[in-house]
DNA sequence: ATTATCTATAGATCTATAGATAATGC
DNA sequence: ATTATCTATAGATCTATAGATAATGC
């Protein structure tokens, strides 16, 4: 696997700040059994092929010999760096969905018009989803995160919508947009947001950012009372912060 | 497991048209060690509760012992009624896709506007999915779902989107839709429509029909090049079949 | 001494088959 | 005879632990 072909190499958790072209030290430890060289930590390497084996086969499906398979390990040796198969599952949680709702926060809380502040946040979910390092498409809404002890994904989770939510509804009450349903037209769109996770090809020509903003268009031009003024909107978003 | 508390008892497949009130008939076999009547016949049972599993706990994580509990028989007992265990997932994704399908060719081929037609088919999927008697949040794009035998329901799923797509890139061409790319709206609002399994809630106030309603609103409202011309695009709809 | 790995394996499953059993149907 | 179920279990896993091993760090 070489890192190298994908988009966002810098966006690794936990990321060793070791030289790119690391220096041919030997690492500390017993050797490997499979002694090809790794380009990221082994926690990265573990994280980004355990979801990619996630999304396509389930969760529950892949087994722990198949991550470790894949990280060029032995699968006794995940160990070390998990407690257990369940806590890859939630660092991939977090890593989700930590970010989305820290920018959502600082986003929502701006003083601009909701479309604004709507169309920033909605851009930013659906590209950070389709551009992070991790195929999140099996863990994010997995029916198996939703049973064990993944609350703090679903709580945070739940605050991103209540976010959406209040935007939606301020738009509303203030006649920028169209007298729609806050609460179902939030799960509407939040649900449009999220699915960009089932169908978003990695090594297809359209790009995060694209795909990011085409969700933040077509959901604004549908709650705008007037979409005429939707360029002014993703112009005045795109003029604010759009990064984390 | 009162099935009376459903909303659509009349759409379990293959159902047995036995009185409501079951004659005290005893059937045909060696009786269950539980004792307790079912309202379905087997196969009925095994589908739904299986589905409710799926959903609660993804596929694979679901065993046949816990299917089979629900169901009232002892684990054996479910390859009676199944060959397999992904035959149980393959009988649950055909219900769900093939009337989606073969409504949307009938309803593509009609001599209306193509906002009426794309209406009128986003409306039929979004409040099937949601009325179906099975719980199919987790088998409809369950990862497991991709790589097993299952390739007619990803074939028909692949015909589905293509319809929409058809549609959507004839509303561009005749000037009703606003200038918008084809296959990416297509995913966009095709994701919309399928992600209101990960949210409708069965228990809720909120009734299938009127997700189907608001799916296709918001689709149109964001599609159409001048909105003004929802109300008269719905009524359209609503005067045509929207049955399977 | 510390770190990261390895081999071996315990213990707990889980699916599907084999073959017996207890009803009804004719 | 047919049908639908049962009990028992083979065979194949799968996760996580125990304890040894082979490096570097100091």
């Amino acid at each position: 696997m070489d890192f190298r072909q994908y988009r966002s190499p810098d966006r690794f958790v936990g990321m060793t700040d070791a030289p790119r072209r690391a220096a041919p030290r030997r690492p500390v430890g017993r050797p490997r059994a499979d002694a090809r060289r790794r380009a990221r930590a082994p926690r990265e390497e573990i994280l980004f092929h355990a979801a990619r084996l996630f999304a396509r086969q389930g969760i529950t499906a892949t087994t722990t010999r198949e991550i470790a398979a894949a990280a060029g390990l032995r699968q006794p040796s995940l160990f070390h760096w998990f407690p257990h198969k369940d806590a890859i599952v939630e660092a991939l949680l977090e890593v989700a969905i930590a970010p989305a709702v820290e920018f959502a926060e600082e986003a929502a809380a701006r003083a601009e018009p909701p479309g604004v502040r709507l169309f920033r946040i909605l851009a930013f979910d659906a590209r950070e989803l389709c551009a992070s390092p991790y195929d999140l498409a099996a863990v994010w809404l997995a029916p198996e995160a939703r049973t064990r002890p993944f609350a703090r994904f679903w709580r945070l989770r739940a605050r991103l919508i209540e976010i959406l939510e209040a935007l939606v509804a301020e738009g509303v009450r203030d006649g920028s947009f169209a007298p729609v349903e806050p609460a179902l037209t939030t799960r509407l769109v939040f649900g449009m947001d999220e699915a960009v996770l089932t169908w978003f090809d990695r090594e297809g020509r359209v790009t995060p950012a694209q795909v990011g903003e085409a969700v933040a268009e077509l959901a604004l031009r549908a709650l705008l009372r007037d979409p005429r003024e939707l360029g002014a909107v993703r112009r005045a978003a795109a003029s604010g912060p759009t990064q984390g």
